[in-house]
DNA sequence: ACCCAGGGTCGTC
DNA sequence: GACGACCCTGGG
């Protein structure tokens, strides 16, 4: 395939490091030069920004106008859901000023749902190298400018893997929940294909718990991050706990606080962008 | 050297 | 519903 080129100029919320670091995605990489490389499906991107000129060249399959645009979810109005956000209160309104460049992509279901079972009391290096590792066994190569990179692999591909296989790979205690997982989405125990037609976020919800591994974190990030694209959603971790507590909750032992009281808060608040809204409180606290 | 935490989930009680 | 165990890695 041939390399591609599609240059947008005066793109509202797009700045790199807030898309790419905020942790909805584990393959994009820093270059030298600012910009970043990244594989999703069977394509190879690097993306770069110089002043109000974003710049994406690459190995795609298909016509790279539609493929970014669709990725990086372009056609959405983020300008608008900040505005609505920040109307909420101070803390929203300063978390979203400090991620404003963030735009949340659609990944493919497959990888965003293995990727967050790695994901599960690990750290974002340690996830990246093992979905590396992941891909360099089973992936597909793509080879451009003199360097190799490989897809997230196909089930297909994933079947070969053993158990044994994953925890080679450094899975760890996971290599069991990647296995039956991928057992589980081949033999068509879920139907994924459902889900895209399903209004009610909670069914599909309720599928994704079946899969060994996934449980209501792990079920919120893939709603939320995969290309389902469902924002009523309020993934809970560490860092969420821990700023909503600091904010609103503000009880001396942060260990006590509950899921359901965090819950609560959340839907109130934010309502039908509560996944948005976690991702800018999120962003925030982990990094400043 | 040692301890701790990391985008949690699972099995057991 | 609460509790500990869980593989591995980087940082203090």
């Amino acid at each position: 395939m041939q390399e591609q080129t599609y240059v947008i100029k005066n793109q509202d919320s797009f700045e790199l490091k807030d898309i790419f670091d905020c942790g909805q995605c584990f393959r994009w990489n820093e270059e030298k030069d600012g910009s970043y490389t990244g594989v999703f499906k069977e394509n190879v991107l690097n993306v770069k920004k110089e002043k109000n000129v974003i710049t994406f060249k690459g190995i795609i399959n298909g016509n790279i106008k539609e493929v970014v645009e669709d990725y990086f979810d372009l056609k959405r109005d983020y300008s608008k859901i900040k505005q609505e956000l920040s109307t909420i209160d101070e803390n929203i309104l300063n978390s979203v000023n400090y991620g404003k460049g963030i735009r949340i992509l659609n990944q493919e279901l497959i990888e965003t749902i293995l990727s967050f079972i790695i994901s599960a009391n690990n750290n974002i290096p340690r996830i990246k190298s093992i979905i590396e590792r992941i891909s360099g066994k089973y992936g597909k190569q793509i080879k451009w400018n003199n360097k190799t990179y490989y897809t997230f692999p196909t089930l297909e591909n994933l079947k070969k893997a053993s158990v044994e296989d994953f925890r080679n790979l450094g899975a760890g205690f996971r290599d069991i929940r990647l296995f039956e997982t991928i057992n589980m989405l081949s033999e068509g125990k879920v139907n994924v294909k459902n889900w895209y037609k399903e209004q009610d976020t909670k069914k599909i919800r309720e599928e994704l718990l079946t899969l060994s591994g996934v449980g209501p974190k792990v079920a919120d990030c893939i709603l939320l991050f995969s290309d389902l694209k469902r924002f009523d959603v309020f993934p809970i971790d560490v860092w969420v706990r821990r700023v909503m507590n600091e904010l609103y909750i503000k009880n001396p032992d942060e260990t006590k606080v509950s899921k359901k009281e965090i819950e609560s808060i959340a839907k109130e608040k934010f309502g039908n962008l509560s996944g948005l809204a976690q991702q800018y409180l999120f962003y925030w606290k982990r990094e400043a």
